[in-house]
DNA sequence: GAGCTTTCGATACGAGTCGTAGCGTAATGG
DNA sequence: CCATTACGCTACGACTCGTATCGAAAGCTC
């Protein structure tokens, strides 16, 4: 799972194993440095230096700068979890606020996202991400899909075709809009913004100031009563449409 | 708007003027060199040789890769326009289909990416992304909105903040489900991923299977197989996450 | 323990890029 | 004509990259 999984077993490999020490070592060092110095004035010669390895050992087991930093990075989502919070909008509420809060580091922001663009030009690294990162967190899409339909918050799905493109499209939604507010928006994703989010995830826009209807009972928001919005301040919403 | 607006009025400076052909030509060659080589290995001495200008030149005009590519890839979100047709919709899906056809382009998978993971480390290049980029497709909502309003499909805001706030939402949600859905699932915002999710905005997950009134469920599972894949059934999810 | 296999640390190396400096020349305005 | 600025070209030190090499260490098999 980290860096390579062939070894391990003591009767697999005749010779000295690989140290386990030296890969937490390395993916520790790998994310500090993340931290200090971005992705771009990363150097591996420095990650070896501060791990306490020889440059020579973190070229044996990855293959350059793109693997090595998805590999730390995909420690950091590993946290994700899911708990049954009782309603499908607290449910997506938690789990957002977990990844946004992950997303807010600073080894998260430029090691993940400039790996994702080197991996448009690199299949194999996509293809790591998306098996270390990616798959994980569609698998709880899946869960909370699954909850919900179970408590009758959404309509079983009866097309499994219609059903795959629709977990699809929801983590689409989910992952990039959090992604986007937070690296190119710049801005928070707090609770505020998260049950706002939510709101139109589960309602749509065309209910966007109606109060919850059909399928939302009690489960607005876990925590509050939203509705009055704290909002005053009035500044400028729709003054000058070209910004700038 | 280009490289420096400082210059241009001839009435301004005694010197030699700047060659305008010269910045189209580098932005040109910046993108020429972004399909041909990405950003990683996309350098600026090999950019100014295609551009048929000194590496000087270019040195002069921006201070690094970052900004260099930043205004090549805003020449391509310029071409962002927002045509009435007709309903929130259909505006919905033809501004969503534009950006999706822009950022499949290899030139702006690459640079636009790698240029928003530095931004997290460069406040003055985030400022840039935003003032070039961001800003104008922002309005593109605004517009939108306003027509939507001005038609009755969406409520009137009467709080501004309120208003600032949900136009704010929705750009993070559109652009970022397109962004996540064309880089990291590296699958094509096509139309009828459009269609699913201009439903899914506007009226939620909630009636996600209840067909609704102006776009039929007909071309709701049409083409592309892409069947079987990823049990429904699925309560416990976690187990076949790896779909696809 | 002897022998084999593999890893580890350290160093050195050619190749490539970076960003800048220097110089002479070209183009514009007073 | 002269001042000022931009341009093309060359060269340079500094840095990183990824690899090769070597001796030493650590584990397995016998």
């Amino acid at each position: 799972m980290v860096g390579g999984m062939q070894i391990r077993t003591p009767a697999c490999r005749p010779g000295r194993p690989r140290s386990a020490a030296a890969d937490t070592a390395i993916l520790a060092a790998t994310r500090e440095a993340l931290v200090e110095l971005g992705w771009s004035k990363l150097t591996l010669g420095d990650v070896a230096t501060r791990a306490g390895v020889a440059k020579t050992t973190l070229y044996r087991r990855w293959s350059g700068k793109n693997e090595l930093v998805v590999d730390a990075v995909a420690e950091l989502f590993g946290e994700l979890e899911l708990p049954d919070r009782g309603s499908l909008a607290a449910d997506i509420e938690g789990v957002v606020l977990q990844f946004a809060a992950i997303l807010a580091r600073p080894e998260a922001k430029s090691g993940l996202m400039a790996a994702i663009a080197e991996s448009t030009r690199d299949d194999a690294l996509r293809e790591r991400i998306r098996a270390s990162i990616v798959d994980p967190q569609k698998g709880l899409v899946l869960e909370g899909r699954a909850r919900a339909q179970a408590r009758g918050e959404l309509p079983p799905e009866t097309d499994p075709a219609e059903a795959a493109r629709t977990v699809d499209l929801i983590f689409d939604v989910v992952a990039g809009a959090v992604v986007h507010r937070t690296l190119v928006s710049a801005e928070p994703a707090d609770e505020e913004w998260v049950r706002g989010f939510t709101r139109v995830l589960l309602q749509g826009l065309s209910s966007a100031s109606v109060p919850p209807g059909p399928y939302g009972p009690a489960a607005a928001s876990g925590t509050s009563g939203t509705s009055g919005t704290s909002g005053t301040s009035g500044t400028s919403a729709a003054s000058g449409t070209s910004g700038d």
